[in-house]
DNA sequence: CTTTAAATTGTCATATAGTATAATTATCTG
DNA sequence: CAGATAATTATACTATATGACAATTTAAAG
């Protein structure tokens, strides 16, 4: 990996500052040169101040320096749901060893759950029952319970694994989830992430083959709890998203016809706007679900 | 403002880590326990590989540090964005100040160009004719056109400014934006900017009193533009944008009826989706261009 | 091309980042 | 509460980040 000075004196060329103009009151210049150079470290708050100064924001720095990669956290999570989306066991099997070696190394228990969302992915593509170990799903349940203000990792295991965890545990988790971050929820990645949690669990919570429905209380509260967030006007996909969680929840309650008729006006909206991989599975769980609803009423 | 140690013993603390787990060949366990308590800077390299062990992001951490606040660039043009939505004259008025001192201390050009951002937002909420002088304008224009590779920063400072711009300056740097940003456009924050930008040049470009059209061709190649950059699925807004824009230039074209469905269709999802706010302003747009064309065939 | 000024790099001094280990404090267990 | 163990901090030392200024390279100008 090259030296961070390195990519720094490409940004302030290209903006064309000159050493003295950039170190100005916050680095001499020989040091600057120096670090520029890969002959010397910087410490972390001088660089802010630096990038700072020539206009660069630090996720840009980063990004550039890492040739496109955000950051571990962010990447491995989204590496992961690529492979799972296509298929792809070879990565899932490699990262999935690469977490338990880093497991093995620092006994950390994020590793450890890293590991096992991937095992869990691993099993979903070769169409195994998705036999997740009790013990396993502790692990989990355990870490995120311990940890009192969650963070972006956090947020994504959870919304990641949600679907493994008993109504119970989603539940509570959901619930809490919001004051469990603290500021750090106006970060709209952040804020985006919980949106996802808030749908996927009323998703959760609707869906099962179970006979009788019994969570018609927590999902109508999980519905107003959203509506209370305020998703940004601009946010088409997450309100879209919520009016089809309405439109289940009615199908869910016996009300069809009125479930079918709002579900279709969202997955128009999808339609018209070319969306069509979302139209697709929009459409194809709609189906799951009233043929769920037709043999419970048989 | 507080030391970024304190920070990080916040965040070890909350994930139930020890200093020997998060030093462990990283750093010795005394220096991290000096760096947590202020007594001794970081170096950025080290900072960001512990940052990664106890899985926070340096995006978090930073916001975190900073008490909800992303980065000093962002938080420049939001900030000046909200009060010129809010016609806050107080801020925009306090904000050039400081931009003005920055660029008396510093001469460097970006202060400049955001003290003339900021005069622009004053201007329009005072209800002032928009007289920029050309000199202004030229500061801005030269840097835009030195930065080889642009970043956030001039992404989001052409964004703000692109109305201000002749049509044939702004066709210029619309048509190059997209190779003059390289990998940085796969920043998921720099790609939404990216699109904003194409969709503001169609608006800027379709708009106007002018009575004869004269950037059909171009119009079109901006929207061809768009579609080839695939929007993604799940960013209904650009994808809706896309379709109103499309509309307007049906109604500039004189297709007037065809222009007027397509976008009230855009219109019923904004409301169906309850985004009253861009319900309204795309109508209010919509009647603008309408009579405009009309004027124009008397 | 020569001269001059600006920009960058090299050298050396010093402040401070970072380590090894001992001392202290907090936590756990019976 | 005592005793043991783990976690943190203090001390003394070394390595290196950073500054002041001289030397060199690059750019500008005539």
């Amino acid at each position: 990996m090259e030296h961070y000075g390195t990519t720094f004196r490409i940004f302030r060329k290209n903006k064309g500052y000159t050493l003295k103009q950039v170190a100005n009151t916050i680095v001499s210049v020989s040091f600057l040169s120096k670090f520029e150079r890969g002959d010397s470290d910087i410490s972390f708050a001088t660089l802010i101040e630096l990038l700072n100064r020539i206009m660069v924001t630090h996720e840009e720095f980063y990004f550039t320096h890492h040739s496109g990669k955000s950051n571990a956290i962010e990447e491995f999570f989204n590496t992961a749901e690529k492979a799972h989306l296509t298929n792809d066991l070879t990565t899932i099997i490699r990262m999935k060893k690469e977490a338990l070696e880093k497991y093995e190394q620092t006994k950390h228990v994020p590793y450890h759950c890293n590991a096992l969302l991937l095992e869990v992915y691993g099993s979903m593509i070769q169409n195994k029952s998705t036999s997740v170990t009790p013990n396993a799903l502790e692990v989990l349940t355990n870490y995120l319970f311990d940890i009192e203000v969650w963070g972006y990792y956090e947020l994504r295991l959870y919304n990641s694994t949600l679907f493994l965890l008993p109504p119970n545990s989603v539940i509570i988790f959901s619930e809490t989830v919001h004051s469990k971050s603290e500021i750090l929820i106006k970060l709209p990645l952040l804020h985006a992430i919980l949106n996802r949690i808030l749908l996927n669990t009323i998703t959760y919570l609707t869906g099962g083959q179970n006979p009788c429905f019994l969570y018609e209380k927590e999902v109508r509260m999980f519905i107003d709890y959203l509506g209370k967030l305020e998703i940004p006007e601009t946010d088409l996909h997450a309100r879209l998203a919520l009016s089809q969680a309405k439109g289940f929840l009615e199908i869910r309650l016996g009300r069809i016809d009125e479930g079918i008729t709002a579900i279709n006006r969202t997955i128009v909206i999808y339609k018209e706007l070319g969306s069509q991989k979302l139209a697709d599975s929009s459409e194809k769980y709609l189906q799951i679900l009233l043929h769920n609803q037709r043999s419970k009423n048989d």
